[in-house]
DNA sequence: CTTGACCCTGTAGTTCCTACAGGGTGCATA
DNA sequence: TATGCACCCTGTAGGAACTACAGGGTCAAG
């Protein structure tokens, strides 16, 4: 029931050099080592490990990944800065989308309108960018 | 109708170092200076840094965004060209929306099991950790 | 004519990894 | 037993895309 660094990698799809990085920035703390001084994990740090990959994959920054980690290990803390963390989220994932939904459209039409003949005929530039000509953008 | 780089900055949500930055990687021509050697910008550059801004935004590397705008910057090469160099933007467009999609649906059942209280009984770290308790994840 | 907001150049730091270099370990196989 | 080979170790450097100074000029207002 012990990993080594390699086999930790593979079961949360992490590099090893990732691995390494997160025990030196103190995100995982330093593992057993065996007699030939090889890093040895279980299966609390594959807990740990999986749960920091998933809020990354998320989008979390690993700062936050580090207060959404302290706020597990304190249990009787209040919930609300969780969820204030993922609510923040949700509206730039939202804002995104509408985005590049916005993107979307505009870059099949102008597949749709190019037939031939040059760039100058195209516009590809006007059609990707923002309606800003006159004030501020995003 | 001139702006300085901090105008240039605001109407487009850019930092000043950011803008210098750009210029300094060539995303930007180096401006017309004024008198006392400050940059001078003017509707092209507001409308070519709007446009950077926007697909940074959306997740498209400094790379691509450079081909996009070197594209529209020969007006006279084949639309083909550009044909498929748009396709391939909307692939790519289409999976960071389904990608964003997706996302977005894990944040929103997570914010909906929170229903307050403490940690101890908030589904957030739950929902985040490990669906791995026996071998791989992701 | 000085104050404060802005601009200049240049360099160094940040985040989140990723990639070596130069070497040790462990296990199977000839 | 030796010899691969895959894997591990430390340490450092690089890379993408900024961001933050330091140390200094410029300019409009009071």
């Amino acid at each position: 029931m012990a990993f080594t660094i390699g086999e930790l990698g593979k079961a949360t799809g992490t590099k090893v050099e990732t691995i390494r990085y997160y025990e030196r920035i103190g995100l995982l703390a330093k593992p057993e080592r065996t007699s030939g001084n090889y890093r040895s994990y279980g299966k609390a740090e594959l807990g740990r490990l999986s749960f920091i990959r998933r809020a990354r994959d998320l989008g979390f920054p690993l700062d936050q990944v580090r207060a959404l980690l302290s706020l597990s290990d304190d249990r009787t803390r209040d919930c609300a800065t969780v969820d204030a963390l993922a609510r923040d989220h949700l509206a730039e994932v939202e804002r995104k989308i509408v985005d590049l939904t916005a993107l979307r459209s505009e870059l099949s039409a102008l597949l749709d309108s190019c037939e031939g003949g040059t760039v100058g005929d195209c516009r590809i530039i006007e059609a990707l960018a923002p309606p800003a000509t006159s004030g501020e953008t995003l």
